[in-house]
DNA sequence: ACCGCGGGCTAATACGTATTAGCGATAGGA
DNA sequence: TCCTATCGCTAATACGTATTAGCCCGCGGT
């Protein structure tokens, strides 16, 4: 037979247009059949059971591709971390995020993007446009400390969806899911004065990041609802190490200080500073001195005693920031949620010593 | 003249259409431009600047299901996983590859793509095309233990492609690349031999997984080798804690058996099982025997001494994964490379006891 | 005989990008 | 002067699926 054509060897996957061959019908009644046909067309029974056959005969799987460009939409999150994004170092800090992004993505039915953002090495990191790289999924979740502000300033403008993991209120238009930074601090001091201390003091760093002012809020409140406000009880030190010494310790307890709380930082240092110096004054923890932390311990102190404060809900902040930003895809709005910390009772209070 | 009307308020991502209209030029020019333009077509500088300024004003970004599917490139690898994707138990197990992924991936200039595969709860898990939606990248990256053979060799079988970590070898077409067991084992036979050990034994679990295979393997080289064969060396045992017993380890320690070595499992039961005996033994380690682990300990042991062993490079499994599927990509095939395990000195040797 | 109606299906088109074929204009050679 | 050969660009189309608009047919009502 003279070759009126190679016979067109139909290498790679069926498509639904031979399905229609075999089944004699339309290609558009394939894909009413194999599709939600979400139109509510009536179909007759029989026809159905013939694409159906003809389908499973053909092995037919559907195209991700076509169908996400029919659909006009590609079931894409996008993950854009400013920070290197997976760097070692910080490997407990992100990847419980990703936890609860990817679980609540898988349920809602979505695939995620990583964007290999600003990440060390990256081939376009730092590039003026890389932000608009993440115009490729749905909508995008960021995180991280050092935004470009004005590069996303101009994506939400245009009417992108995203949402901050972590309070962003000063970026106009931006969604955000939080943590209840307030509310799990004055909660530590409650505990605190539970325990019978009536002189409480906040070692913070200096550097007035939202999270770090949530905090020093829920101190204070939590302080002036307990009756217990007094001389100033927030100490800011922008080099932890060497001005919260032994001697500057021994000096406060000697004052009628019986319990010190550190905000947590990516480095830890007030925490450990405080530790350092309590050891240093030969103090006893919990006997002599209370101590809690804001938040969780560096991880290289995962050996120390467990120290009481509250833990962030990464996973769960993951998973909320998912749903906002599935809302915002599909309602077109999301609010702003703060999602609870927990409370984590620790080794490191007990009742204040009697004077 | 009539076309140069102002950009309607586009809700959605721009398209090349409308870069085209801003820059006054065909779509065709845009497509030229942005995309490689393999096929030589001449542009005028000129031409070529408007557009590129056009893209930048509008952030366009070009869509990635429709570029697969006109039969193009995405710069999308995916990443698909058997297991639960992110589960906690396993953290450690799979955020280090990821690790290794996402580094190379973004050197090479490619974008991730997690497909939230069979993971808990996943909206499309187990659905009989799940493994079809990896279609959307370029190609994909899988891991896990239970892998769905039959969709897998579908996938490899029409051409897409795909690269496992981990030994695969039977699953004919499909590349891999996987941690050198059997050499890094018989490395750690040199170790204890070279201490002065003559006498060696092998405890594994009652299974015939590769990785187990190949340690075996390994194992039993370096014996022969070193001229220690001797009585079989290898014990199997299907329940470990109840099998490895102080009397059964001191009565091998009085025949003359002075190194004990664990294979590495998910519950690494082995080596606990080896731990205990040794310590219900009353024997000191180093100085009476001496352990070795061939893997890493598992997680909850962090504290306790290093074991001798070695350690499975996973960032580097997984940035060599990305290698071989950039190969693919580019060279239409790939090699499926081994990667050298690091040896781990850890302090649970020392020279054999006098005896 | 005409109309209206609903059941059962399909032709046409949209989605956004890449590729192919080809068009008009200018320049150089005979 | 005519013929070719670039140069610089565009119209048309392919990719595979989902959706929209509508076609044809038989039937009951007037």
């Amino acid at each position: 037979m003279a070759d009126k054509r190679p016979a067109k060897v139909r290498r790679g996957r069926p498509r639904q247009a031979e399905v229609a061959r075999l089944a004699g019908v339309s290609q558009t009644t394939v894909s009413l059949v194999l599709g939600g046909n979400k139109q509510g067309i009536v179909l007759h029974p029989d026809t159905r059971a013939r694409v159906l056959e003809a389908a499973r005969e053909l092995g037919y799987v559907p195209d991700p591709a076509a169908r996400r460009l029919a659909a006009a939409r590609n079931n894409l999150l996008g993950v854009f971390s400013f920070t290197a994004t997976f760097p070692t170092a910080v490997e407990h800090s992100y990847y419980p995020f990703l936890v609860g992004v990817e679980q609540e993505a898988a349920v809602r039915g979505y695939d995620l993007v990583l964007f290999t953002g600003s990440s060390s090495g990256g081939a376009q990191a730092g590039a003026p446009g890389a932000l608009e790289r993440v115009r490729l999924a749905d909508g995008c979740l960021f995180l991280g400390r050092h935004i470009p502000a004005d590069e996303l300033r101009r994506l939400v403008g245009h009417g992108y969806p995203a949402v901050h993991i972590g309070r962003r209120d000063e970026l106009e238009g931006l969604a955000w899911v939080g943590a209840d930074y307030v509310d799990a601090s004055a909660e530590v001091v409650r505990h605190l004065a539970g325990l019978g201390h009536r002189r409480i003091v906040l070692v913070r760093e200096d550097d007035d990041a939202p999270a770090s002012t949530d905090r020093e809020r829920g101190f204070r409140e939590a302080l002036r609802r307990g009756g217990l406000a007094g001389a100033d009880p927030v100490v800011r030190a922008a080099d932890p190490a060497s001005e919260i010494t032994p001697a500057w310790l021994r000096e406060r307890h000697a004052e009628g200080v019986t319990a010190f709380v550190a905000e947590e930082t990516d480095t830890g240092a007030a925490w450990r500073a405080l530790l350092a110096a309590v050891e240093g004054a030969g103090l006893d923890v919990p006997a002599d001195v209370s101590l809690a932390l804001l938040g969780s311990p560096p991880a290289d102190l995962a050996g120390r005693p467990r120290p009481t404060g509250f833990d962030i809900p990464r996973a769960e902040l993951g998973a909320a920031a998912v749903r906002a930003l599935t809302a915002l895809l599909t309602e077109g709005e999301a609010e702003s949620p703060l999602v609870a910390c927990a409370f984590r009772p620790g080794s490191t209070t007990g009742p204040a010593p009697a004077r």
